[in-house]
DNA sequence: TTGTATGCGTTATCAA
DNA sequence: TTGATAACGCATACAA
């Protein structure tokens, strides 16, 4: 027997099936009764409140009445039902966790973090991926987590659409806000200003001398903020931004190289560059090595995010690092202080700096 | 006020609150009931059972009945709530997803493609993560999503205890594993074979005239069988491992540089490379270059991954290719068809590919 | 410290 | 096509 797989893109797979192997083929519409925890209850002679209480309040049950518990769950495998304590309880301990894309760094980090924290805390993080292409996308999927009935939720960036702002307020839950900041946040958030980014890196380029600018970004909302910093700062300053190019979102180490070449013309003897990512960076220095450009003589590159390839590729080149992990940790934080009700909402704003290196 | 932050490592984050913004400081322990089904039945004059119905098998519905519950939705905005269809149903419409991190596009790469080809399907995925570090930890994640009773399970590897096997067995759920191979899966698996890949490596360099041989791996399960895969085909061949070096798991691009260090005395004049992730590679080559050793003269390197650093970096160096959007994608495939009941379990073999660049 | 009664919001099942 | 009833498995609130 071969198995059909119905993936188009993926015309040269393999198939086969393991050869008398045992697996779960005998799967039944009838699974075994699971353990419940009248079940524990009648084998431990206690009620099952009394095992609802060894499990999440201990300190309210005597020692040898835990101790019987215990070993009745133990003995069946007694594994409690989630979902039916998050119905009684109208806690769900799950948090939802929307990000545009899980695929760079930039949000891999902060959301492997803030999983782990959270872990630690006792609750799971469902993850919904937003994409960059629409708006209503990203409402579509908040709506959707909503109805998983979360304990809290952790959001990308903090412009929110009126009737998804309404629908959060109305549902009274935690939100964190990441990775951008905002006057008016929907309620906590953790993040930094991306046009402040943009300035300093253009001031940073400034006080180093430079006059001619220019500037590859990502056509998400956060890189445009720091591209409108970086051209608004350049402007301040009565200097030039002799070209820019957008590009798709996310960014790839081949957009940077395409990016490049779509500016090469247009740059100044010595122009600063900025890019909205370290794989946009990365991409636009190999091509400007390609065509013979001198990084930093002729071009100096400033990429954005630290990652790792910006310090331990070569040539090094200089970053803006925002530590995602912080990121992450703090909102886990945060999130955990506002579903404990001990803290007020309130913007934790993480720092950012250039880290300076080869390229400039 | 200022808001403290317990964050140890974090010493350096700014604070501040927002001035006058309205958010959801006012959340009260009496959140506005939520709109249920019986309030939407009530006003479109039906019982809950209709509404449940035009929500969840609309074709058995009269067009008119319909019409009037969706009005009725949509004037109060109810938001089914999943935690109680679950209970009923027993049927959460959520996937647990166990894998060793997600910071590393060998997995966010799937992971991602998995999340969204489960979400058109309805599904919401849980995310776990295991890292490398013990086994128990991994047993325990999986023990911890089962608690919330996932209508099927993504783990990661091939390799389960016994306990876990026999559990996964008991609770009757899908499970698809993916990224290695076994003839004796748990259930569903899509992967490679780890050892074949190794072997493949060790036949491309023997067959360009290479005789001897170095690996740098890391310290994972499946990194270390590309290893003994590597290894054992070099040994067939009766040629020579000259030097290898273990690295921590999972290994960054430093890793990959102060490995090289390690094993650079040790090589041959003309030596094949073989690393056991992408990252490990890049910071290989850049190393080699630092101590004029030319590549692919005198060090010809193979990375794993495929990552695009790899093809639009420069140098671009050979890797081996394995799409990981396609095993999350077919994955989804699978574990959906297994949930429904359609398909006998079962393996699909991923193909991987030398992709022959600038590095050997 | 332990137990009892009740409800969480939905869907399976059967009857009309 | 629609409705009534009874779970689903647990925790809250109160009583003992």
């Amino acid at each position: 027997m071969v198995l059909r797989c119905h993936c188009p893109q993926s015309s040269v797979i393999l198939l086969s099936i393991p050869e008398g192997a045992s697996n779960l083929a005998e799967r039944s519409r009838d699974p075994v009764a699971p353990v419940k925890i009248t079940d524990v209850a009648a084998l431990a002679g206690v009620a099952p409140m009394t095992v609802s209480r060894v499990l999440n309040t201990p300190d309210r049950v005597s020692a040898p009445t835990a101790a019987r518990v215990r070993a009745a769950i133990e003995q069946l495998g007694y594994m409690p039902n989630l979902i039916a304590g998050g119905l009684s309880s109208r806690r769900s301990r799950m948090i939802a966790a929307v990000v545009p894309t899980i695929a760079s760094p930039m949000f891999s980090a902060p959301v492997q973090a803030f999983t782990d924290a959270m872990g630690l805390a006792g609750y799971h993080v469902m993850l919904a991926l937003s994409g960059y292409d629409s708006q209503d996308y990203e409402d579509a999927q908040i709506r959707a987590v909503l109805a998983r009935r979360p304990d809290g939720l952790l959001l990308t960036g903090a412009r929110r659409t009126p009737s998804i702002r309404k629908l959060l307020h109305d549902s009274h839950l935690p939100v964190v806000e990441i990775w951008d900041t905002s006057d008016d946040p929907t309620d906590v958030l953790v993040g930094f200003d991306h046009r402040e980014v943009g300035a300093a890196v253009a001031d940073f380029f400034a006080e180093r001398g430079h006059t001619n600018f220019a500037m590859l970004y990502a056509s998400d909302p956060r890189a445009m903020a720091r591209r409108e910093g970086f051209a608004a700062r350049v402007a301040e300053r009565g200097l030039a931004l002799v070209a820019e190019r957008e590009l798709p979102a996310p960014s790839s180490i081949g957009d940077g190289r395409r990016g490049l070449i779509g500016i090469k013309d247009r740059l100044a003897p010595r122009t600063a560059l900025f890019c909205s990512s370290d794989l946009v960076a990365h991409g636009a220095i190999t091509e400007a090595g390609l065509h013979g450009i001198d990084v930093p003589g002729q071009l100096a590159i400033c990429g954005f995010g630290d990652f790792e390839i910006s310090s331990n590729g070569h040539p090094s080149f200089t970053s803006v690092r925002v530590d995602g992990e912080v990121i992450g940790r703090v909102a886990a934080e945060q999130l955990l202080e506002r579903i404990r009700g001990t803290d007020q909402p309130g913007r934790v704003l993480v720092p950012f700096k250039i880290m300076v290196r080869e390229s400039t």
